[in-house]
RNA sequence: CGGGGAAUAGUUCAGAUGGCUAGAACGCUGCGUUUGGGACGCAGAGGUCGCAGGUUCAAGUCCUGUUUCCCCGACCA
C-alpha cells in the first residue's frame, strides 16, 4: 500500500475528514472565512485530548478559570508590540442590535445602537486575564497565580486552512504570574517540556522543541518556545507555545505586588497553549491511504466488534458476540458493537478504518467454530486469528503496542527527515525535494533568515545547540545551529 | 491586495463550435434478494445552471457587470 500521507487540500478534506469535520457555511453560497464545523466523532477525540492534557496542566499546580470572549479596545492597546502583532487579525464587535429594514424582510444592523467603545474578539486572552490579575495580585502571598483556560479564539487570517489555520479555534491557554524570572522562565520550560511529553505519550508524536528566533516571537514576549513535529509532506508544523512575557504585561497593566520587603514590584510572567492544530498534526502525521489513524489513547473508539451472521445464525453470533463484548468493556471502556442489519461486513470494516479505531474485531461462524476471535489493527492492517479465553489481555497489549510502535515510527520519520548540510546549494536541494527539518547554523540576522525565506520558503522553527560553524547563507562563523523547515 | 482557476442535484463533476424537455456517478427514499473486504435488481425523490442586465426565433453555453469560492504568494497557532 502507497503512503502518501494527508495534507489539508480540500480533496482530501471532503472525503474521509468529512467523519470529524465539515465547513461552516455561514453564509449564502460561501463558507465565511475558513470557519469549520466540528463533528461528533471529531470532538470526542478533541475531548480525549482534553482530558490528558487537563490533567497534565492541572499536575503543574494550575487551576482553570474562564475569561470573557471580548474584550475593550483600550485594554488591547496598552502593551504596544502586542497590539502590533494581532491588530491585522481582528475581529471587531460595533453595535449591538438589529432592526427590521424598511420592507420588513430582513434585518441590518441597528445605527443607533453603536457601541461607544469597540470590543475585539478575542484573538488571545493576555489582555483581559491580565487587566483581572492585576486586582487578584497585590502580595507576594497571591504568588505564584497559575491560570488555565479553555476557549475559543478569533484570528482572521488571511488563508486558512481546515484544521491547521481556521478563523475560530479552540485551544487551552495558560497564564502565570511568579515573584522571579527565574521561577517563571521555569514555569515556560515546565510548559514546553509538558507539551512535548504529551505529544509523545499522548498523541504518539516526537517533536522537536527550542527558542524561536527574533521574528518568530509572540508579539509582547521576551523569549517564545516552540513544539515542532514534521508532517508526512516534509512540512513542519508548529502546534505549541511557550513564551517568557517578562515584565511587559504587568508593567503595561500594572500588576503589583507588594514583596516581602515591603516594596512593591513588577512580577514576571508567562503564557503558553495548545490548539485544535494538534488534532490536525495527528491525523497529518499518522494516517494512510485507508484514512484516520488514531493513536489508542486519543481513540474515541479503541475497539470497534464486528459480528458478521445470517438470517440462520444471528442469534447465536449475537450470543457470542455480546459476551466476549461484555469481557472486553470491563477492561476497555470505549469498545463498540456495530450491529447494524442493513450494511455489509464490508462496508463496516472499511468504516471503522476510515475512523481510525485501533482495533476491530471480527466475529462470524468460522471463528464460534473455533472459539475464537479474528483481530486487526488498524496501524500495519494486521489480521490474527486469537483464542477467547486470552482475548482480553491480548487487546490490552495491542493497544499498547499501537501506541508505542506509532510513537516508534513518529522517532524514526523525524531522524530521516532531519538533515545536516555543507552548503547552501545542498539546503535549497533538500527543501525542494522531499524538504524535512535541516540543521545549520544561522548568524543571527535578518538579512539571511529573509534572504533563506526567499529562496526556499523556509524559516527557523526553533533553536538547535550551542556550536561553532558557519552561517548556512552568508557564510560568517556562528555560534547557534539552528532547525530549518518549511511551516505550514 | 497581486497572479491563476472555478461557480450546474446533498456531494464530485459532464454538458466543443448556442437547439435542453439539463445529465452521470456517489448519496438519499421504497420494495425484494443479499451479508467473512466498500452488495445487487427494480421503482422513486431531488435543479428558476451564483446574481443582474444584454444579444438572439432560441442562452447552462455568447457579451457586459457583479458576487462568491478554490489554488499560488504576502500574514499567521
Amino acid at each position: 500500500m502507497t503512503n502518501k500521507g494527508i495534507t489539508p487540500r480540500e480533496k482530501d478534506y471532503s472525503q474521509w475528514y468529512l467523519d470529524i469535520i465539515e465547513r461552516a457555511e455561514l453564509a449564502e453560497n460561501s463558507s465565511v472565512r475558513g470557519c469549520m464545523v466540528i463533528k461528533p466523532y471529531g470532538f470526542a477525540i478533541w475531548e480525549k485530548i482534553q482530558a490528558e492534557l487537563n490533567r497534565r496542566i492541572k499536575s503543574m499546580g494550575v487551576s482553570n478559570a474562564y475569561f470573557p470572549l471580548f474584550i475593550p479596545k483600550s485594554f488591547f492597546s496598552k502593551e504596544a508590540q502586542h497590539i502590533k502583532g494581532f491588530a491585522k487579525e481582528c475581529a471587531v464587535v460595533t453595535h449591538y442590535r438589529l432592526k427590521e429594514t424598511e420592507d420588513g424582510k430582513g434585518v441590518e444592523v441597528d445605527p443607533e445602537a453603536k457601541l461607544e467603545e469597540e470590543l475585539i474578539v478575542r484573538p488571545t486572552s493576555e489582555t483581559i486575564m491580565y487587566d483581572t490579575f492585576s486586582r487578584w495580585v497585590t502580595s507576594w502571598r497571591d504568588l505564584p497565580l497559575k491560570i488555565n483556560q479553555w476557549a475559543n479564539i478569533v484570528r482572521w487570517e488571511k488563508r486558512t486552512r481546515p484544521f491547521l489555520r481556521t478563523t475560530e479555534f479552540l485551544w487551552q491557554e495558560g497564564h502565570t504570574v511568579h515573584m522571579s524570572h527565574e521561577e517563571s522562565q521555569k514555569q515556560v520550560l515546565d510548559a514546553l517540556e509538558m507539551y512535548k511529553s504529551f505529544a509523545r505519550e499522548v498523541l504518539a508524536l516526537d517533536t522537536y522543541t527550542g527558542k524561536k528566533s527574533e521574528s518568530e516571537k509572540f508579539a509582547g514576549a521576551l523569549d517564545t518556545y516552540g513544539v515542532e513535529a514534521l508532517m508526512q509532506d516534509g512540512k513542519a508544523l508548529q502546534f505549541g507555545t511557550s513564551h517568557d512575557l517578562g515584565q511587559n504585561f504587568s508593567k503595561s497593566f500594572e500588576i503589583k505586588y507588594a514583596d516581602k520587603d515591603g516594596e512593591v514590584k513588577y512580577p514576571w510572567q508567562t503564557s503558553w497553549g495548545v490548539s485544535t492544530r494538534m488534532m490536525g498534526a495527528v491525523i497529518m502525521s499518522h494516517s494512510d491511504d485507508l484514512g484516520l489513524v488514531l493513536p489508542p489513547i486519543i481513540a474515541p473508539i479503541k475497539v470497534v466488534v464486528i459480528p458478521i451472521f445470517k438470517d440462520e445464525n444471528k442469534d447465536e453470533v449475537m450470543k457470542f458476540t455480546q459476551n466476549i463484548t461484555g469481557q472486553i468493556t470491563k477492561k476497555i471502556e470505549d469498545t463498540h458493537i456495530d450491529d447494524r442489519e442493513y450494511l455489509s461486513p464490508g462496508f463496516k470494516f472499511n468504516e471503522w478504518e476510515k475512523k481510525g479505531v485501533p482495533i476491530r474485531i471480527e466475529i462470524g461462524k468460522r471463528d464460534i467454530e473455533k472459539d475464537s476471535v479474528t483481530i486487526v489493527r488498524r496501524d500495519i492492517n494486521e489480521k490474527k486469528e486469537i483464542k477467547v479465553d486470552d482475548i482480553v489481555g491480548e487487546i490490552e497489549r495491542v493497544l499498547i503496542d499501537i501506541q508505542e510502535s506509532l510513537l516508534r515510527r513518529s522517532t524514526e520519520i523525524l531522524k530521516k527527515g532531519t538533515h545536516t548540510v555543507e552548503s547552501y546549494d545542498e539546503f535549497k536541494k533538500i527543501l525542494l525535494g522531499d524538504k524535512g527539518f535541516i540543521k545549520s547554523y544561522w548568524c543571527g540576522s535578518k538579512e539571511c533568515e529573509d534572504g533563506i525565506k526567499y529562496d526556499s520558503k523556509a524559516t527557523t522553527r526553533c533553536f538547535s545547540k550551542e556550536g561553532s560553524g558557519k552561517c548556512i547563507y552568508c557564510g560568517k562563523e556562528s555560534k547557534k545551529e539552528w532547525v530549518f523547515a518549511i511551516p505550514y
